[in-house]
DNA sequence: CTGAAAGCGCTTACAG
DNA sequence: CTGAAAGCGCTTACAG
């Protein structure tokens, strides 16, 4: 004997619309929506139906239709050099933070530090009509900056300071971190000073204040080191390269911690003492450079104070109280630790 | 005398539309959009009349219009517990590169490793209707098992492995890898085990591995240690507590490096010798990890492999070359150094 | 409190 | 190679 057995599918095939959902409720798709969006503009009883409805179609709005038709996306959009730098993930958590709550949904997008890449991911992103745009840094690129003004998209630049945003800054000063690190050395008796960082914009605007800082106290002007990327091994290369080229260098400035404890770690593999006969220093306050021996001395930047304030920038502007352009300074400390 | 300077607007003020481009070059929408979406199908000077307008007005198509119409988002998208967690950051890299070139934005949403979070996230996504899903770990929710079977999305789940995936899986053994780390230490001697990790799957696998193997290979069940987060501080805490309740301890298995390196400096801090007083291993193969003295005995994991791999296998489904659900294997390495 | 109509800005057949 | 028509799934006025 065989049995047949055929089972009625006790869940939806396809994707459900508004229009599936209404017919299911005994509604229109209008009231739907209104149930969604506004609900104390609808019954109570419909909106149990309604609810019911949902809940057995498994039913998701289609957010390309409902962004087309209330041309609002629901998305505010996030560029990052880097998602693979703990710093900037701090940034990116108040940004988050900082949305909760708002119906906006954030997007992030990594260009990998390539200057084409962030042109392409702006424009991507851009087609998604975005709600509200933070990026890590200023952006310098001529057309992008048109076009960023003439569309109605808060963008909040971070991580950097500038007298012409493009609409709002939130960061602190790179080259007045650089100068503070060298005044912190030539204070503590240091005179033959070395750099290193790597070739985006921040780490020059270190650089550039580390130098003048130096000149601006009489001290010789600063060695200055290119780092082969953003790792402990290319921060131990550039120290070996400093010692080789500038081998009287008696403090060096690292552009990030990261590159910082690649130095401390070839200092005590070279049996370098740190801080006598080398000073380090370095930025971002990682946990590694607190917990290492010796404690790395370092530039505390509010990694996530300036992504929560972007954000909430990002949103006044969104809700039309346009207090204007804002260039919000959020400063930065110098830890001084075992390392110099 | 007064001079009154009118200036023609030289961008055009609002966000042009397919219609505008249309207009300005002479031609129909619909030949403009097949200008953008298949060129060769457009003739030579018709094309360079819509470049050209494309151009004068910064026509950039509205990605809501164009998902609706033609029921492709170009969207993938990716679930993180957290991108402040670099190893993920690789698979994320991986993931990214695969999709290079298909046209497919990458958008990632962090759910702060929590489990509502994770649902509200998804949802959120799958509202924007992705074209590829990739997820770190293993989707346990049945809701959103069931959902995601439901519709036709091509979801990958990777760092883990399971015989009943949503759809794909590409991952390593998570069980496996603490078994091979508690046969390292078994066969090297040691005989009182520890386990210190979070609360997340994939920890509780490698805990369960780990005890599992050392169970069968006759020594004691290991003692178990929860980690207060993902910090080298909670690395520290969580080695102070062994010490404190299992003396006797003389290897420590931690569920990843960033707590492995607490564990290493906090018995560098009270001056135990590593590894002749107590054995250290890790997960993840972090830099910190292989530069720090003694160097960190890891388990090396496929991170960037992963994140390539799903993205290969969600393409290939999206392409339609539906292989059928794959599990796929990517191991793991243990690599012995200093600390064990 | 509810619904019919129009439309958001594109793309997909289809016809020429 | 090009275009007119219809429609994707929602929301926004507007009317009742």
């Amino acid at each position: 004997m065989l049995t047949l057995c055929i089972h009625e599918a006790e869940t939806p095939l396809a994707k459900a619309r508004i229009e599936d959902v209404a017919a299911r409720a005994g509604t229109s798709p209008v009231t739907v929506s209104r149930a969604l969006r506004s609900p104390a503009k609808v019954a109570p009883e419909t909106r149990a139906r309604i609810a019911e409805a949902i809940a057995a179609l498994e039913y998701i709005p289609n957010m390309a239709a409902s962004s087309l038709a209330s041309r609002r996306s629901g998305i505010a959009a996030m560029l990052v050099p880097t998602i693979g730098n703990s710093v900037f993930a701090e940034t990116v958590r108040g940004v988050s933070d900082a949305l909760a709550g708002t119906g906006l949904q954030l997007l992030i997008g990594d260009y990998a530090y390539s200057d084409q890449g962030e042109r392409d991911l702006m424009r991507a992103l851009i087609g998604r009509q975005p709600e509200a745009l933070v990026v890590i840094g200023v952006i310098r690129d001529p057309e992008l900056r048109t076009l960023l003004k003439r569309l109605d998209v808060p963008v909040v630049e971070t991580w950097d300071l500038t007298d012409t945003p493009v609409d709002s800054v939130v960061g602190f000063s790179n080259p007045g971190a650089g100068a503070a690190i060298a005044t912190h050395f030539l204070t503590r008796g240091r005179r033959r000073l070395a750099f290193v960082g790597g070739t985006d914009d921040r780490a020059e605007a270190r650089a550039r204040g580390f130098a003048q800082a130096a000149r601006d106290e009489g001290a010789a002007p600063p060695h200055i080191e290119h780092s082969q990327g953003i790792s402990i091994a290319a921060g131990r290369g550039a120290l070996a390269r400093i010692l080789a080229a500038a081998p009287a260098t008696d403090a060096v400035f690292f552009a990030t911690d990261v590159l910082a404890v690649g130095g401390l770690l070839e200092c005590q593999s070279r049996g370098i003492e740190i801080p006598t006969q080398l000073a380090i220093a370095g930025l971002g306050d990682l946990e590694i450079g607190r917990e290492l021996t010796p404690a790395l001395t370092t530039v505390q930047i509010p990694a996530y104070a300036m992504g929560h304030r972007a954000g909430e920038l990002a949103l006044a502007r969104r809700a039309g109280h346009n207090p204007g352009p804002a260039i919000v300074d959020l400063g930065f400390t110098i830890v001084a630790r075992q390392s110099s």
